[in-house]
DNA sequence: TACCGGTAGATAGCAACACTGAATAGCGCG
DNA sequence: CGCGCTATTCAGTGTTGCTATCTACCGGTA
């Protein structure tokens, strides 16, 4: 992956994940494939459970055992609301960051 | 600064200084003085030096000492070919994130 | 039975990066 | 001379994503 791009999605993965699961509760492995699809085809699964266990420790989410047809029984996070605040003030950081870019973005030319 | 901004600026605060030197050549005190006015209330001198020493060592800036009337001579940076280069790509995988992370924030209503 | 591939999760070690806090240095002014 | 402003540097810390590996459960197959 573009060493760029892993740079950038420090910050930003977990607010992905988080809005993720906020459309839809998920587990470790059905995230790893949702962003796979969604373009983030280098996203490795070890990443994305790290990510799960942290933001389970702060509370964000909370966790359901889920038996599975196939394979070990499966971590199902959903978003709770101390989750839904901390997604909130993720867009607002987001925002104001993208707002910024986007204005350098266009002086390209001169002041 | 809230620990969200802290993390969204990794990967993204390089990009950031490098298209405020392409605009215009600067040096680290300015240029931390011209994030501050841009919004960037928190950022801080040792972190943009910090950066600054990064990309110089990284080939993608050039250096020129200017002597200054009030404190030790500037070091002033202008973006290099490379340096532009790695902007481009910089500015690639932006838009890549940008795009997906818009999405995710739109999907906010069911799929 | 024994093995393998796909599903599912966990973990140790590493590198990059922004932050904190302090130190150093040059200059003008009272 | 000491103070304040300009300007740069640096050591140490914490968070985070990546690499690589390990455990474990299941169905199919030889």
């Amino acid at each position: 992956m573009a060493k760029q791009m892993t740079e950038m999605l420090k910050g930003t993965l977990e607010g992905i994940v988080l809005a993720t699961i906020a459309r839809q509760p998920a587990y470790g492995y059905e995230i790893t494939a949702r962003l796979r699809d969604e373009g983030f085809a280098d996203i490795v699964e070890g990443t994305v459970y790290a990510l799960l266990v942290r933001i389970e420790q702060r509370g964000l989410v909370d966790v359901t055992k889920v038996p599975s047809e196939k394979g070990p029984p499966r971590k199902v996070y959903s978003l709770n609301s101390a989750g839904s605040d901390y997604l909130d003030e993720f867009w607002r950081s987001w925002n104001f960051l993208a707002e910024r870019i986007e204005q350098l973005h266009h002086y390209r030319e001169g002041e």
